[in-house]
DNA sequence: GTGCTATTCTAACACACGTTAGCTAATGGC
DNA sequence: GCCATTAGCTAACGTGTGTTAGAATAGCAC
C-alpha cells in the first residue's frame, strides 16, 4: 500500500474546504462534484482520488465541522483555572462556541443546512459526534448545578437544547463588523444566566421567596429525551 | 380569464403540503417535481397547472410557513387581557411560537433547511416576511421594557435573535410523547426571563446591587444589525 | 345528455450529474 | 537521468431533471 505524499493532504484539504463552501450554499443534492472541483482548482474526476465519492466527501465535511468546534470549546474550558465559577465556565463555553462556529463558518453552515438531506446512514454516524458534544454541555450544566450555583428546578437537557440551538443560529446571522463575538457572547451569557427580566422587588413582608408562577411548575417536567 | 374551481384549490393545497414534506427531507435541489407530484397523487406535468415552476412552489412553501406561524403567535397575544404582565406576554409568545412551528412542522423544517439554497431573489422576497415577524418580537420586547419590567441593559435585537434561534431549533428535535409543548415552553420561558443561575445571596452590607461583571459590560453593546 | 372549461396525463426535449477507466503529467527516491 | 508511484485529466457511460405542448379525462352548468 503506497504512502500518499504531502501534496495529497494539501489537495485533500483544499477539496474539503471547497466542499464545505459549496455544500453551504447549494445543499446536498445541489452540490455537484464539478462545482466542488472547480472551487478547488481541479477537475471533477480528480476528486475520486481523494474521496471515494460524494457521500464520503459530505461525511468528512460534517465530521470535521463538529470536531473542530468541540475541540475549541473544550480547550477553552480546559484553560480556565480550577477556581473558575459556574458562571465563568458557562460564559466561557458560550463565547468559545460562538467563536468556534464562526471560525469554521463554512463547515458550520454546511452542516446546519445539509444535515437533514444526507443519506440516513451518514446522518446516524454523524449524530454520534453531535451527541457527544451535546453531552459535554450537559455535563457542564450538571457540574454547575452540583456546585450549587444553578437553580435546582431547571430541566437541564431542555435548557441545553435551547442554548445550543440559539448559539448555533448565530452562524446564520453573524456579520463581522457589527457586534463583536465578545459582545454577543456577553449578551447571551447574561441572558442565559440571569434572564431578561428586572429582578422583582423584594417586599419585606414576603422575604426572599418569589410568588409561585405557572412557569415554575413547568420546570419540574421530565427530560425531553 | 377562467375562474378556477373548488377542486383546483384542493389540489393546490395538496401539492403545497406535499412540497413542504419533500423539500423538508430533500432540500431544494434534491426535491424533484416528480417526487412532489407523486406525494400529491399527481404526475409531475400537472404541477405546472397550479404553480408556474419549482421556484414558485418553494416560494409558496416558505411564505406559507412563516405566515402561519406569525398569525398564530399574534392571535395568541391578542387574546391576552390588557392587564397581562410583560412576563405573561413573553411566556405566551414563546409557547405560541413553539406550538405554531410544530403545528406547521413540515413548513418550518422545509424553510430552515432550504432557505439558504434557494435563488437569491426568492430569499430576498421571503426575508421581508421573516423580518416583519422578527420586528413583531422586537416590539414585544420593547413594550415590556417600556413598562419597566425588563433589565434596562439588554441589547434587545441580540436577545431576540438568541430567543428565536433557540425556539426555531425546537422544530428539529421535538418529538410528540416526550415533554409537552407546554412544559417545554415553561422551561424556556423561565430560562429566558429568569436565567439559569441561582439568584446570588444578598449580603446585607452590599444591599441589593450585584457586583459588576464583565458580562454586564457586554450588555451595553450596540445592535448586531 | 351535451358542450364547455377545468384539470390531469403523457411523451419528449434539452440539459445535467456522479462516476469510471484509461491516459497523462508530476513528483520523489535512487 | 531513470523509474515507480502519486496525482490529476479526460471522455464517456448510465441515469436523472425541469419543463412543455398537446392529448385525454373530469367536472359542472344547462
Amino acid at each position: 500500500m503506497a504512502v500518499k505524499g504531502a501534496k495529497s493532504s494539501i489537495s485533500q484539504r483544499r477539496v474539503l474546504d471547497a466542499a464545505a463552501r459549496i455544500f453551504r450554499d447549494s445543499g446536498y443534492a445541489g452540490t455537484t462534484m464539478r462545482a466542488v472541483a472547480d472551487e478547488a482548482g481541479l477537475q471533477a474526476g480528480s476528486l475520486y482520488y481523494h474521496y471515494k465519492g460524494k457521500d464520503e466527501l459530505i461525511s468528512a465535511v460534517l465530521d470535521s465541522g463538529v470536531s473542530q468546534v468541540a475541540t475549541l470549546v473544550k480547550d477553552a474550558l480546559a484553560a480556565l483555572p480550577a477556581t473558575a465559577t459556574g458562571r465563568q465556565r458557562i460564559e466561557t463555553a458560550i463565547e468559545a462556541h460562538i467563536a468556534a462556529i464562526i471560525a469554521v463558518g463554512d463547515y458550520t453552515l454546511a452542516t446546519r443546512r445539509v444535515f437533514g438531506q444526507v443519506p440516513q446512514a451518514i446522518r446516524t454516524r454523524h449524530m454520534r459526534l453531535r451527541d457527544a458534544y451535546g453531552a459535554f454541555w450537559d455535563q457542564l450544566f450538571e457540574d454547575v448545578r452540583a456546585a450549587g450555583e444553578m437553580r435546582p428546578d431547571a430541566d437541564l437537557k431542555l435548557c441545553r437544547l435551547f442554548v445550543l440551538g440559539a448559539l448555533n443560529w448565530t452562524a446564520e446571522w453573524y456579520k463581522p463588523g457589527a457586534a463583536s463575538i465578545h459582545d454577543i457572547a456577553g449578551t447571551f451569557g447574561t441572558l442565559v444566566l440571569d434572564g431578561l427580566l428586572q429582578p422583582a422587588p423584594q417586599p419585606a413582608s414576603r422575604g426572599r421567596a418569589r410568588a409561585p408562577r405557572g412557569s415554575d411548575h413547568a420546570l419540574l417536567s421530565t427530560a425531553a429525551r
